[in-house]
DNA sequence: CAAACCTACAACCATTTGGTTGTAACTTAG
DNA sequence: CTAAGTTACAACCAAATGGTTGTAGGTTTG
């Protein structure tokens, strides 16, 4: 519901959000927030639990925890006086989607590749023709 | 080949290569070269074509370039005074699939909660017992 | 050959990132 | 109430990132 995969394949590209994409890619750049989301898979866990587990500051992971909680990776929820971090499955059944939607874009044109030989070539005229407005 | 998917469910995790999973996701956070996937996916493209394509400089379309070849997402081709770069679809396929694999390695505890109950019980107990070592 | 084209790469700059320590506020336990 | 535990956040720092311009080296083309 919150997801809105195109089911077009010539679509020029997903109706996501450019900013979100870049934030959940990024957030998961990095192996120690998948470390820690690999963690928090198998038990929400306070802050303080994570960073038990790691040779960074609580600061550090506390940083780490918020990457993943913009990227909506993470959600946090109060328990006392401590906040659990626990996984998002949505936003990573999305994600996985998301990526397998770019892989079908991307690869769309390389799978007909032996059917569009002249259009290819016509595609090479056109740049070479808009090469020549020099801009 | 290149790849090597894991194909048990319980495994910790894929036998990847962390830093290669860093450049992969890192290449994929930046809209640009996001952008530059889809053309080159369409046809192979000098960095000259790409570059005329965008607001920015040549070199700063060259390091981005750079960047997805880097996390081989796209390979580049000697053609005379040129260097086409063409998107890598095995990686892109191995990114799919990586990132499948964390979705379903992540999410498989939750789909399973209703069934444990007593062993996060014994997680959290065990967590607590760790805790009372105070590193 | 000379001019134009394409690429590589260095040097530089502003911003972001990942890390640190320190301080303040809130919650629970004694 | 006091002390300990947990979190938030500011200030700071080094390194990486994304951008720039400039220079140099190959390849075509006229």
């Amino acid at each position: 519901m919150v997801v809105g995969l195109p089911t077009k394949p010539d679509a020029a590209g997903p109706e996501f959000d450019e900013d979100q994409v870049d934030l959940i890619f990024h957030a998961l750049s990095d192996r120690t927030r998948r470390d820690i989301m690999g963690k928090v898979s198998q038990s929400e866990q306070s802050i303080s639990d994570l960073a038990r587990q790691y040779e960074v500051s609580f600061a550090a992971i506390q940083k780490h925890v918020s990457v993943l909680e913009k990227a909506s990776l993470v959600t946090k929820r109060v328990d006392g006086r401590q906040k659990l971090v626990q996984n998002n499955p949505e936003t990573l059944r999305r994600a996985t989607e998301l990526l397998a939607e770019y892989e079908r874009i991307w690869t769309q044109r390389i799978n007909a590749i032996g059917q569009i030989l002249g259009e290819e070539r016509q595609v090479g005229d056109r740049k070479r023709a808009e090469e020549r407005k020099r801009r």
